[in-house]
DNA sequence: GCATCTTGATTTGTCAGACAAATCAGATTA
DNA sequence: TAATCTGATTTGTCTGACAAATCAAGATGC
């Protein structure tokens, strides 16, 4: 084993995480390996113990890293959106980039209806029809936030890839923020929709799964979404002026 | 400022950032302003600085502090990814989720298709020219892999999306990892498609761009991908024998 | 001989204190 | 008034210590 910093004007911590993760790149060390205790980690850095269990308590916040007293520290796989789940909240950041994270969440809530239909089920179907249904009966009413993120939620679980739906789950707060934030823009982009029967809902989306009609659904899943993106259209020309 | 601790059998680190993000959130602290010395904290926290300094090395690596000798600390936007891009490595992964991963740009760089062709210019489209030009010239040569790359970065580029583009840049060595881990099987169904003649290059895509056809493009960007859905397809279907 | 208990060692988790380096504010001096 | 010096403050790093948990092995009792 040879760690060895690099020189550079980065702090100890960032240059101890840096090698300690190439480190672990290159040593071929696979999930549940064990690897050597603080003490000797710090002394073949060169470091303080505190500076190691810095770096350390980096990695295990994404869970990389498990330790348990007398045991011992095992690599672990990292929880890739982990460690965003934890930052990710609309006080945190910037307008822009909440509209950037509105923008990703529906290119890739658009990007996976082929997935979907690759995977779906009649299980599903049936999940997502009683979603609906339920959309439905308590229409207007604070429930429909639930039953909106539920079918959504229900969409990307549909895809059996975990990350996805992770991420789904982890940006839902910033969708709340922003539907509650800009309220009355949307509201009114809304109305103009409607009016021109530009929308789809729900059930819409639901009768071209049913059906099998890809094309459809993605036309539908496009204007489900319309509103959206006229609405950071409309903002960021604002935002020049 | 009341900043407790809730009784759990979590390390007090974990204890500490939960409880000061928590503090962060509801403190209508915005971007720029300073937070108290990590005496005063740990003070009002009940815990050492050591353990306190453990919480805020995390909070740096995602850029949500900053720090400077004697100038103190401030609260800055954290970079969402930021923390990621240090842990998605093949290496520390399994395979499930490189394939999720693999999935998941999949999808985000199908769901942008409506926003390149909203944002789009002239200029991009030459410099595509450029980027699939440089490409045929070096076919079948290593730098064929840049050429690629730089193709679809420059897709994610169109879109003025920042934090799209970033997570497309550190997804980036998840694609070299499999295309070279997974060559062989890669290789044989891309005969196949380009047998049946259903494959679709960069220069297909960036004729349909030029003449302005979002469907074809649509239909065209499905086509390119095809190779590693059929592959992911494949290999899942394997993995259940 | 076997099961149980005790003891000691090891490792992480937490704490306390110290000093260096950088930097700022204010006093001092030319 | 301007430049310099001094001291204080804050982060960055180091050292040492102890508690708690756990495991291994030896000791003890039957």
């Amino acid at each position: 084993m040879a760690l060895s910093l690099q020189p550079t004007n980065a702090s100890l911590v960032d240059q101890v995480e840096e090698c300690l993760l190439s480190h672990f790149k290159c040593s071929n060390l696979s999930i549940g390996d064990p690897i050597p205790n603080e003490n000797t980690l710090a002394e073949e850095l060169g470091v303080a113990r505190s500076v190691l269990r810095e770096c350390l308590s980096r990695l295990k916040m994404f869970g990389m890293i498990h330790s348990r007293p007398r045991k011992g520290m095992i690599l672990a796989e990292p929880t890739i959106l982990g460690g965003m789940k934890r930052v990710i909240d609309p006080r945190f950041l910037k307008e822009d980039t909440v509209l950037d994270l509105l923008e990703f969440r529906i290119a890739l809530e658009i990007g996976i209806s082929a997935d979907i239909f690759e995977k779906i089920t009649p299980e599903d179907l049936k999940e997502l029809e009683e979603i609906v249904r339920i959309g439905k009966v308590i229409e207007n009413n604070e429930y429909a936030v639930s039953s909106e993120s539920s079918f959504h939620a229900k969409l990307y679980e549909i895809t059996g890839n975990k990350t996805i739906a992770e991420f789904q789950d982890i940006i839902h707060p910033v969708l709340t923020y922003i539907k509650k934030q800009f309220r009355n823009e949307l509201s009114q982009i809304n109305k103009r929709l409607q009016a021109e029967g530009a929308t789809a809902s729900h059930a819409d989306l639901l009768a071209y799964l049913k059906a099998g009609d890809k094309d459809g659904y993605r036309n539908a899943i496009e204007r489900h979404f319309e509103l959206y993106r006229i609405f950071m259209r409309e903002h960021s020309e604002n935002a020049k002026e």
